[in-house]
DNA sequence: TCCATATGATTGACATGTCAACCACTAGGG
DNA sequence: CCCTAGTGGTTGACATGTCAATCATATGGA
């Protein structure tokens, strides 16, 4: 709570950096992996998934953008790509003139379905197989921490 | 060691989805507040360290990609917009006529020296302060484990 | 009803990332 | 010396990300 401001110490700085780079890494050779099998990027999987979990395989576009935490723009022009290929398609939304609803098509539950063993064996030959049980433990406390400490603290000031 | 499959649990999934997205959105903050505060990308925060570090301010194009793993044609595109913005400028490699030679310019040490303490600032109070210092040397030893793990298991096949 | 304002979504401009193709030059064996 | 293979770097095509502006519609008072 003091304003006295302090810089972190070079040990600190080198586990930043170690931590930075490793999680590039490892989230790097997934996304390899998950391209390279099923020719999905993370985001497709990520909306994929969304919608294979949604009732009726929908979701209204503004809902799917809350639920995975993207900027409206950001899944507008995603949705766009993966609709190019026939992975989704976007439909009016009857309540609200304004709105679309994007429907994953059989094409896209296709290739939901065959990506996630895959990706799930990915997950866990590079993430999961690397840590003891208790190191993942505390990595999931680790990023608990990381996210209370940012939605309780220094917001991004204006 | 057995070639027996399995997926990870629900728990071991939970991990890391907590693990992916605390990362990114410490990371995003980060990043944002170097770019508020001194108009600098993480990419040019790289690149300036290095080349700050380094005989002369001065590295060869092929050892500043080695330097901060980057591939060489992200590096050449990532040089040419800084170079637009004056932060570096290039020189032909005497050695060697293929060459090119990354040098920073005045301006670009003095962005570098402006921005070092904020964002040090910034890393501290984002990342170590949302952490014990217990966690803190779990996360670089978890860091080191997935190194190592990515190192020495699971090429990316061709 | 009518209008000011807010919301949902798309778009455009640009920064950033990957990959493969290319070009210029180097290097080493004949 | 010459030719071929490799190396260093750039470029082009495209996917992905941010941000601000725009457009249509919705919504809640005057």
């Amino acid at each position: 709570m003091t304003p006295q401001r302090h810089l972190p110490t070079s040990r600190e700085l080198a586990v930043w950096r170690a931590y930075l780079e490793s999680f590039e890494a490892v989230r790097a050779r997934v996304d390899a992996r998950l391209h390279r099998d099923s020719d999905l990027s993370s985001g497709d999987y990520k909306i994929l998934l969304a919608l294979s979990e949604a009732e009726s395989h929908e979701l209204r576009s503004s809902e799917l953008a809350a639920h995975i935490l993207w900027e409206r723009s950001r899944l507008s022009a995603h949705l766009g790509r993966m609709e190019k290929r026939g992975l989704v398609r976007r439909a009016p939304c009857p309540d609200d003139a304004r709105g679309a609803i994007a429907v994953l098509t059989e094409a896209g539950r296709r290739a939901f379905r065959d990506s996630t063993i895959p990706h799930l064996e990915a997950i866990r030959s590079l993430f999961v197989d690397a840590l003891t049980p208790d190191q993942l433990v505390v990595v999931g406390d680790i990023a608990t921490a990381l996210h209370d400490h940012l939605s309780t603290e220094h917001p991004v000031r204006p």
